[in-house]
DNA sequence: CTGTTAGCGCGTTCAT
DNA sequence: ATGAACGCGCTAACAG
């Protein structure tokens, strides 16, 4: 490890001098400067950031929080694809990405305040918390600048980063209405999720829009999982067999759902729709290929990297960005009949 | 920030004293030892390891060094599941892990020690570098704990984690021959890889071995691309129609020379066997599903934390390991005709 | 058993 | 324009 000191030992100037001249101080003279330069370039000086943090307080490492990365996770390159998102910006920008997988039950042993204290983080990008979990109030409360991804909460060093949510939920109820379905059920996540309960209320909005009363029996949950989404479509889809189609908040819901309506021999698309969330990579490649709404979790996470590095330099005010979704019609959503 | 100062004001012992209660040092009375930890408890104390790292040069930091992590990394999950099994098993032992994206570029601008000094990292795990990458030679040649994934370099520093690559190709090679396949094709990846390497002479030798004369016409290159890989396999399997069966070193190029075949009107497995390697999700959707071999990245992953842990603690000595791989067999390979 | 002193590598007053 | 001295939060050597 090369130190300043090395450095000023063979120039020959002070540790002090050589800090400066490192740091751009105007107040050093440019020859010497140069003279510094070259000595650090030549022993391949790198800052210890570890002693530089300690005394700026500023460590350059934004964190990256998220829910119990786990083997399972794999299926679901959502958090893959923000993850490359940030590291990607990040990089740009000389920052570092620290990833945080943690539990509700280890939130109780570490409060965020301590995550974030042991290193210095200078930000947080959270994403897939839940809604109860302590981590995410202590964030919101704390000054730490911090950046939800999917959770619109803001204030002046909160800030967030999601999709049209609402809109593309309209887009989808009224795409389906159009292809004369009456009888659209909604399969959400689960109620931990903010966009749960975003999802849910567009689609309530949605159907009153276009005059299709709610039906609560119409409504079911698939927890975000594969093999839930399966088993309880399975059930659903025998006791209620006037539903033409199926919005599920998630892809990885709708493969479930479109298992359940091949075991029953329902044709997708003629006797049911499915229509996905997220635009997984599996969407395009199943058959029948899912009709889902495209988001971009990359982009999510560029943004968000964006928008925590605005807060930590306070750049501008608005903490926030609403992020475009499109609705991809592939072959399991069709009309009516 | 509550440091161990403030413990010490509020015990009314000494920083020192604090310092190794907290650290289970045997030379304290345990009444004290308990006082401090309560006050440690109450204030919320947990230690500023900027401040540990500094004087102990211990970081609790792993960095998994990866190439150039973007935007169309997406597709290909055995980074990400690498990653998750890093994560997991880094969690457990109470570390972290910074990612690292690098390029051959940036490579040159900031040396590996550099890298790893600037933040007193303890060790490293590099996946997905190319052969001739600078901080490959210069991880190998440090002192740092590293442990390369797939390429199999190993001393007193450095270890490797790999599956059993030769076996593999033996294993899908004598499988296809006992289908009768005779003109059996080997798309490779890119020559920057060490796996390539490795894959082609195992499939050099398992001709060999079942008395196939190797030719030189049935070896191509895919790059590891879909696109580029679909290219090739297209001009290719006009060329070459005696080939019944193409084995390819990734999933990835596999799906591009199904879609090659698919446009060519050659049918899978009827007129041609594809077999692909890794074992991606895709592989179990697209129709037909992909025979591979199966690798588990994830426990690449934790292998690879588990190894540079032991060498960071001087553990073993044997600083390697290898994961067996296991022949998938799906649709998309058959019997020739 | 406990406190004093020193120092990790760096940035930052405050003099000069 | 440059350097000496101090402190960030912590551990480690040495006394006592």
């Amino acid at each position: 490890m090369v130190t300043i000191k090395d450095i000023a030992k063979d120039t020959g100037f002070s540790v002090t001098t050589v800090s400066r001249a490192l740091n751009g101080y105007s107040d050093v003279n440019e020859e010497t400067r140069a003279i510094i330069r070259a000595s650090a370039q030549k022993l391949q000086y790198s800052p210890n950031m570890l002693a530089q943090s300690l005394v700026t307080k500023k460590s350059k490492i934004i964190g990256l929080l998220v829910t119990d990365l786990k083997r399972e996770s794999v299926k679901d390159n959502f958090v893959f694809e923000v993850l490359c998102g940030v590291s990607e910006y990040v990089t740009t920008v000389d920052y570092e990405m620290i990833l945080i997988s943690t539990t509700t039950s280890r939130q109780r042993n570490k409060t965020f305040s301590q995550v974030v204290g042991e290193r210095n983080l200078d930000g947080v990008i959270i994403q897939g918390l839940k809604k109860d979990d302590p981590y995410l109030t202590e964030a919101v409360a704390s000054d730490l600048p911090t950046v939800l991804i999917d959770i619109p909460i803001e204030n002046s060093t909160t800030g967030y980063v999601t999709s049209d949510q609402v809109d593309s939920v309209k887009t989808v109820i009224k795409y389906l209405s159009r292809l004369g379905h009456k009888k659209i059920a909604f399969m959400n996540g689960h109620k931990h999720a903010y966009v749960s309960e975003i999802r849910f209320k567009a689609y309530q909005e949605s159907l009153s829009e276009i005059g299709i009363p709610y039906d609560d029996n119409l409504l079911f949950y698939g927890d975000f999982e594969e093999e839930k989404a399966y088993q309880t479509a399975f059930n659903f889809l025998l006791a209620r067999q006037e539903v033409s189609a199926i919005f599920c908040a998630s892809d990885i819901m709708a493969l479930g759902v479109l298992q359940a309506a091949r075991e029953l021999r329902i044709r997708v698309p003629e006797d049911l729709s499915i229509i996905g969330f997220d635009n997984i990579l599996l969407t395009r490649y199943v058959s029948p290929s899912i009709s889902t709404v495209a988001q971009n979790p990359f982009e999510l996470g560029t943004v968000a990297s964006k928008l925590v590095l605005d807060i930590i330099n306070q750049k501008s005010s608005e903490h926030h960005q609403i992020l475009k979704n499109k609705l991809i019609i592939r072959e399991s959503s069709g009309p009516s009949n």
